[in-house]
DNA sequence: CATGAATGAGTTTTCATTCAT
DNA sequence: CATGAATGAAAACTCATTCAT
């Protein structure tokens, strides 16, 4: 059946996407990438039809990746709260292990090239973290805020929470801790 | 320090770049910028050495309209919340009335050209914050975070905010007060 | 001289490249070819060893298939306007059910890659009309003209009129009638 | 007003677009284009949107350059022969002075890529020939076939006669007056 | 100074051909 | 032999920047 497409070609391709979007922009060239990945500048269009395809998928890939992160290990037992600072803290953690990737989600989202399907496949991803707010409504945990607001400052403090982190790491675990507590009051009723 | 010619031609560059940049992302072509401006392709290049120098000059151009907005008026009299309320608003306000500018200063922010003294100068008009801040901080109005990080979640919480009263207009009231509600619970001690 | 693995698949493989090539000129990938032809891309290369070759083949192919078409049935005992008659209609019902091998044959022509060999083999398949001329020579019934350029305007002639029996259908008869008139009369000694 | 946009530089681009074309095919590069008429590779794309908008302003170029060759000197006052036999020969002899323009309109005919308003626009160039048409008429000179077949006929076989006159020049005299000779007893009544 | 044509390096993408499976 | 992924040399086109007018 002659060669497969290799699943490990497309990550390679994937990967270095990463790394040299990352370090130039989203405007660098296709060929850094496959240089990169150590492919044939041809073979990125073998995994993805144009290069606007490939930032669709790896906006994707990066997500899901993210999404995993934040849900792995989820305390489904415990309260409101600790099930939060559990989401904070697998977004914050996987930013840091992944300073390229979180770099690389930022640029896409302000991109203007996603189309409608990948948004609403990340978006699906993120899903599961609804459950959440259907037990804290009825606890009445948050204050009167819609909970698409509420993710949505979870994830702009995360975000920022990073930079601090990267810019100052001996005092990272510092702002991982006091990100969240701020982001908690202020999200929290009372 | 050069004002060459005419400051109307700079200034009519600097804002068709700014509505250019908005819809088409940075990567939009300088002579799509030229022709909005009514201006000949060439003559940007008299006013901006380089395309990157014409957005590190929009940058900072961007950046000081936005903080004279969130100074203007300040109320120097009044109490933190007050003072800190007012410099949300001015920022909100400025997004609300400035989409554009705003759209373009988030993409500036991820795009990696800025050289350090725009950051300087940037930050510089920024510094007349900090006044806030050591009263502030001797009010011990504040938890105990470095000043930069609480200015850095204004900023990114006015930013999201700003997002979602574009998209539920008919809710941008709510959102602007409750976005700085969230945000003041989040910052201020107890 | 080599009929490699299976002769289906190689005419299958002329065959497609007859309906792309028509449709979407020379300039068509192989891969076009291959798929329409339910063939691997590799395999076209197996049975033609580059595209230039391919189309080689082809003009070859249809020649032939032309000549034969010209051929079939062929009057000996007829006079010559009978004879003549006969090869024009061979050519031009031979376009009329055969299209795209037509088309395809004119893009050829002036293409510029056929080889001498080819050309000259071509040229062979013709041969045969030769006989014609010479009875037509013996009994002087063309004026006095090279016998190639008679079998050119011929073909031309029918090539331009099979345009116009394809264009107005309904008068497709008439065409091929009164186009073989202008031929004769063209042609014919007094 | 800068430089304007030179109508040489268009001329030069569109006769070594000729020359080019007719060695190489349309699928020549346009690098090879503009290097042949000294030109940066950028340039072409100034005078011409796109690859095939050059072509199709190559083809009315020459269409009308052809048909103004045809209608130089036109014997309006003469019979219905020598008013074709003078079309002929402005067309016959046009080819012989212009051969790399004759195989390039070849080539543009098989194309496929012409636009209507170039068809249309073409057509009304040679619209000028239907005055011969209607007097003929009045004359009933012609056998009884739509005029367009006549015209379509005359081009055609000028064509073919054209490449007999390049690949025997010393007969070039001769097949000029030969052909004509064809085609008017291919055409004329009686 | 303003203008916009000219430039050519750089970009994405295509495609004939090869070759590992 | 068949397969189709891999390759990388083009190719068309774009665009920041220069410079003649």
């Amino acid at each position: 059946m002659a060669k497969p497409k290799s699943e490990d070609k497309r990550n390679a391709i994937l990967a270095s996407a990463t790394k040299v979007f990352a370090e130039r922009g989203l405007s660098a060239p296709t060929a850094a990438i496959t240089s990169a990945a150590r492919v044939a500048e041809g073979s990125l269009f073998t995994y993805f039809k144009t290069k606007d395809e490939l930032i669709n998928a790896l906006y994707l890939e990066l997500k899901l990746e993210l999404s995993d992160a934040m849900m792995s290990g989820f305390p489904r037992k415990l309260g409101v709260r600790s099930r939060l600072e559990h989401v904070w803290n697998g977004y914050v953690d996987w930013g840091a292990t992944h300073p390229e990737g979180q770099q690389v989600l930022r640029q896409i989202q302000v991109w203007g090239g996603l189309t409608e399907s990948v948004k609403a496949a990340s978006a699906a991803a993120f899903g599961e973290f609804d459950r959440i707010a259907e037990d804290a409504a009825a606890q009445k945990a948050f204050r009167d805020l819609p909970m698409p607001y509420i993710w949505a400052a979870l994830a702009t403090l995360a975000d920022m929470t990073m930079d601090f982190m990267r810019r100052y790491p001996d005092q990272a675990g510092v702002y991982r801790v006091k990100g969240f507590e701020l982001f908690w009051s202020g999200v929290a009723r009372k």
